[in-house]
DNA sequence: CGTCCAGTTGATACTCTTCAAGCGGCGTGG
DNA sequence: CCACGCCGCTTGAAGAGTATCAACTGGACG
């Protein structure tokens, strides 16, 4: 059962929300000033906190101010409560670190949208989920299994990349591995025309340019933001003792590297042959299965048409054309410039 | 200085070679008769064995059925001198496991350039010659640097594979893994409309078939032999057991899978974007690096249009049409089939 | 209200694949 | 021994599939 902690001054509202929570399964905790819920953070840990952007002594930036640098609450998932649609608030909150937020007076199913979405991003870092088919990501989150936390923490040197940041480029020296919190990051190649290829996306739960660590070389590829995201830097230094330490850990990394290398030379084999509706419909495939987002069930993809063709490896209006073809079959529907999967198996098994 | 092994009965014969090869700086050892052939040869341990096929007593089948399975000799190169040019007698000899042959009476460059080409093979199993960009092979061959003979001589399950011949197919299980001692052999993946893409080519001094044990899944590829190979078989568990217990193995190991992943990724740029023409220089390149034969200096490519059109990613027409472009720029040239590369520079930076 | 940007659609040019046919060398069987 | 078929390689002609250039739309933002 899961335990979120709920920071507000208005008795009412604290009482509304822990009723709604508490019949949906949650345990509620609540705190009714900014320093009260600081100390329950610390002590209770629960597995989300909403707070109350506004409030006498202790504000809501006070409070993620002293939660997200203490190494024991700063990964929980932290949504503010702000009293009115007010751009600047919400915007200084994601700044600060926070992972979502509402508006007051919010719907109940807005509510436990938000909450219900967060546990779930949370609990691929926490649990460290394996994704079938993802490579290297998936070692790095078993070696967490026993190490994580103490890497992290010991570390907990965390920030926080707006959209189009560029972690690193081809030819910088490589000083860290990222841990990904939150967000979403690709990482790509450019050819002497200026074009772009996406070889790799990451998202919760993973890490990223470990590669060039790990040959000792410098950046052979690009890595930026594509959504806003929050990522925990490892010293090369760390990383390192970990993988040359521990037989286990060198033994699973090398079943990883294998596995990657495989699932490359799969994609060489699509592109080399395919047609451009089969690339286009494994590059859909390819970003929903990095990129788990939902949408009333259905698989959602909500990156650009341009990083879309670029994962597919073709231009941009090529890309399009396909999508529209896709879309009069019903295998995907298009709202609001995100694509819904509507029809994942045929499009996994397209026959031309 | 090289020692080379000759064994004839012929005295003048024997004279006259011993000083062609003295002059080349080669130090020469000779034996009138198969069986001190055979004495010499475990004494002696030469660079490369010359030997009459037709002798009194133990004929040079005989040596070579002897040599070719002791753990000390085996791996020697093993040149057969035959009296007339029959056909029967050589292939007998290849099949027996003989490296070449040369047709009584043959000319002084014959010898010298048959014994030179196949001292320089076997150097690269020797001495575990690092390529450039060779990719998770070159760590192998830092394996062996302290432990091949160990593991090849323990073992020392020899066999010749014949062109054309499946050394393993997509979904069986794999039992061993393959060194190369001399031959070619190609890895490939393919689509549902039956088209191949090479993903991987060998030669001697590299292993063939590790990733599939790596990761504990069945072959995901085919490999096949494209030129006679001889191959040592070694068995899963001697393999594993070298990669678990060193751990300096192990992170060689890593650091060459992550370097093939990066290759993978460059060569996935190639297919998604360039030209024919680009794709076409860089499969020649990639070929020529893989297999660094060279005729007269220059680097030759002997495999098939069709293999080299599926290095390509293309169809084999059109890689042909971009051959007779290159062909009539003067960037390589066509002699009986074999493509020279006469501009290895110019075809490794194509501008358009 | 003008600007900018992502997404979209149309028209056109061109690269590459495909189908088909021809050529020369080699081995095999009559 | 020759004829035949097979295979690897090459060339020609036609057509499909994509990229490219250009223009348009609607929404966000200052």
């Amino acid at each position: 059962m899961k335990k979120v902690l709920l920071i507000d001054d208005d008795e009412a509202l604290r009482e509304n929300v822990a009723d709604i929570l508490g019949l949906s399964n949650y345990t509620v905790i609540t705190a009714g000033c900014g320093k009260s819920g600081v100390e329950k953070a610390l002590k209770e840990r629960p597995d989300l906190i909403l707070c109350d952007a506004v409030m006498p002594g202790l504000d809501g930036y006070g409070v993620i101010h002293i939660l997200s640098r203490h190494p024991d609450t700063f990964l929980i998932p932290f949504i503010f409560l702000t009293g009115e649609n007010n751009l600047a608030d919400i915007r200084k909150g994601m700044q600060m670190g926070a992972d979502g937020y509402l508006v007051k007076p919010f719907k109940e199913t807005d509510l436990l949208n938000t909450i219900e979405i967060r546990l779930k991003k949370y609990d691929r870092i926490k649990k460290n989920i394996v994704h079938d088919k993802k490579g290297i990501s998936t070692f790095l989150q078993q070696v967490n299994e026993s190490d994580r936390f103490n890497l992290v923490s010991s570390q907990r040197d965390m920030h926080l990349y707006k959209k189009k940041h560029v972690l690193y480029s081809e030819g910088q020296r490589p000083f860290n591995i990222y841990f990904v919190i939150s967000g979403k990051i690709k990482e790509y190649l450019i050819n002497e025309d200026g074009k772009e290829l996406i070889t790799n996306m990451y998202t919760e739960g993973d890490f990223i340019g470990y590669t060039a660590i790990l040959e000792n070389i410098n950046y052979t590829e690009t890595a930026q933001v594509i959504e806003d995201a929050k990522l925990v830097l490892i010293p090369k230094s760390d990383f390192l003792q970990l993988i040359n330490n521990d037989r286990q850990v060198a033994r699973q990394f090398i079943s990883l590297l294998s596995h990657n290398v495989r699932e490359k030379e799969e994609r060489l084999l699509n592109l080399a042959y395919n047609s451009l509706r089969k690339k286009v419909a494994s590059g859909i495939i390819d970003v929903i299965d990095k990129f788990p987002d939902k949408k009333e069930g259905k698989p959602v993809i909500e990156i650009s048409r341009e990083d879309l063709a670029h994962v597919v490896g073709s231009a941009q209006e090529s890309m399009i054309r396909t999508l529209r073809e896709f879309k009069t079959e019903k295998l995907i529907e298009i709202m609001e410039g995100s694509i819904i999967v509507l029809n994942e198996n045929k499009l996994r098994h397209l026959l031309y």
